[in-house]
DNA sequence: CTGAAAGCGCTAACAG
DNA sequence: CTGTTAGCGCTTTCAG
């Protein structure tokens, strides 16, 4: 009746009607069921947002991306975790998906089947963010990990380094990282480098963690004149290990992480790294959601932004 | 019809007709609706979360202790950040609330008028969070802020510090820091000892801030001996600076920061600071909200967990 | 064990 | 401008 229309400031309604609605509303301190309304109009105003992880520093800058450019609409971002596991991405997905959100944003561009299946089905626009080394469902907004792993190798053979050292994740998990990795290998392969050491981890604190390991690779392969990290936190971790030891960072030994984060602004010492441009992703995600559901044809397909290296303070001059 | 029974498995179903229509539904990439659903059978496994931060460190946290109890049952936590905002939690409160949730799981004691009259009116659990100065409106998990405050100026003063200084949040946004700091003076009052300088910021990569705002004040107050910090971060950043400045730390001067922040365990030099039961809050809660929808009657009312001091490196023994 | 029927609380179209 | 009428896709209840 009536009172759809005035909560919705829909239609025309005379302003006597109208206060006489909100008023009584308000009195009976009355919140809509959107279930019902849902399923009536068959819209929900929801954006899923589908994540491996939320500590990770990573996360919380690409929501903010998203959130920037949603709030000024009428949708509003639901988030979900998938701990980076295939199976539980599945479910979370499906768990979303029923819901009948109006767009996904999604991290990754590697899915079960069944996910890449339901994403396909589901008939709304799917932004695949963070990677564009694939083939996206939909769209897909990012950076190309395996050109930011090569660019990373570039720089430090520029620089003169090339007894090198990687630290990271353990691979097969972490697809972005992987491809970084592969894309390192690679560059210093065409330089005629390869890589002297290497090691991986699970979990832990990250900073402790890096410190740990890189104490365990320089006792190991004290020849070492490179260090690259899968991420600032471990590398950080092994920078501030690295000074403590009186290491000559960046003259006798360089290092590098990846991510750009903030957070880690304040240390003595700042890390080489590259800028993984999470904001602009998260933003760009959303404004890519917001034009498919105006209609307007915006970009199907990758759009891939450009990291930039900051050399910080622990990659020597080329 | 019989569908909706295989697919909820319920009630009675030959395993024959069961199985065809579990083919059928796999064909055809059924996803069924989940809105339809919640209509018609007027339940929402949703629990809603609501918290003022996303990237802050103590977030990450509760939401693991959350994950970790409703994993195991048919709850999902979907979460809404309000910035510390009271216009916008009572915004995202609105809104999640017409998704007619199961339970509401929310930060802090101190809401509207608005949304305490919303909460008290949803007519499910509503368990407040983090805090337990004051009087929820249904459940609270968490500590008390005033004794955290109290208990470490009592520490600080047993140590024989004596001249005191204090950097934290602006006060006012964040109730939480507020308490403590009110504790904190309180108990420093009964020993005779008043806070002798102190800074607020707004915003700003907090290891960062914690330097700027620590060399500030040091070239201020030289005669302080002792740094209380609202939280770790910046306790961190004005740690590191006081190290690299050659400060006797704790011996000439002593620091605390708050939060036991597990990101920073792999600093060189590890600051006292308390920790704030996150993970632990978050799983209480979820299990209160579990508690009270299977109809048991768990504690209404207020469960206070309580904090321990962890000197770390910068508190010296009494 | 399986089908049929009646809504859940709203929106969307259409009459007044 | 305002009321009426059908559903939305499921669950629930009640008969077969």
């Amino acid at each position: 009746m009536t009172v759809s229309r005035v909560l919705r400031n829909r239609g025309d309604v005379s302003p006597t009607t109208r206060q006489k609605v909100l008023e009584a509303a308000r009195q009976l301190g009355y919140v809509p069921n959107k279930i019902a309304g849902a399923l009536a109009s068959q819209r929900v105003n929801l954006v899923a947002v589908i994540i491996p992880s939320m500590s990770n520093m990573v996360f919380p800058e690409v929501m903010t991306g998203i959130s920037r450019v949603l709030e000024e609409t009428e949708l509003q971002p639901v988030v979900g975790v998938t701990d980076y596991l295939p199976e539980k991405e599945e479910k979370v997905l499906y768990e979303m998906l029923s819901w009948r959100p109006s767009g996904v944003i999604i991290a990754g561009l590697e899915h079960s089947d069944a996910s890449r299946a339901m994403l396909a089905a589901a008939g709304i626009p799917v932004i695949e963010i963070m990677d564009t080394d694939g083939t996206p469902v939909d769209s897909a907004v990012g950076i190309s990990h395996r050109r930011a792993g090569r660019e990373m190798a570039k720089a430090i053979l520029a620089a003169g380094y090339r007894r090198i050292g990687y630290m990271g994740t353990r691979l097969g998990l972490d697809h972005r990282a992987r491809k970084r990795f592969e894309g390192f290998t690679e560059a210093l392969a065409k330089g005629g480098v390869e890589i002297e050491d290497q090691e991986f981890y699970t979990n832990g604190s990250a900073l402790g963690k890096g410190r740990e390991m890189t104490a365990a690779m320089m006792a190991r392969s004290p020849e070492l004149d490179f260090l690259y990290y899968s991420n600032d936190m471990i590398g950080a971790g092994g920078l501030l290990w690295m000074r403590e030891q009186g290491y000559d960072v960046p003259g006798a030994v360089g290092m590098a992480g990846f991510n750009d984060v903030q957070l880690l602004h304040g240390l003595p010492s700042k890390l080489a790294t590259m800028d993984s441009c999470r904001q602009e992703i998260g933003r760009r995600a959303a404004e890519i959601i917001l034009a498919r559901l105006n209609g307007e044809d915006a970009p199907s397909g990758k759009v891939e932004l450009t990291p930039v290296i900051n050399p910080g303070d622990t990659l020597r001059a080329p």
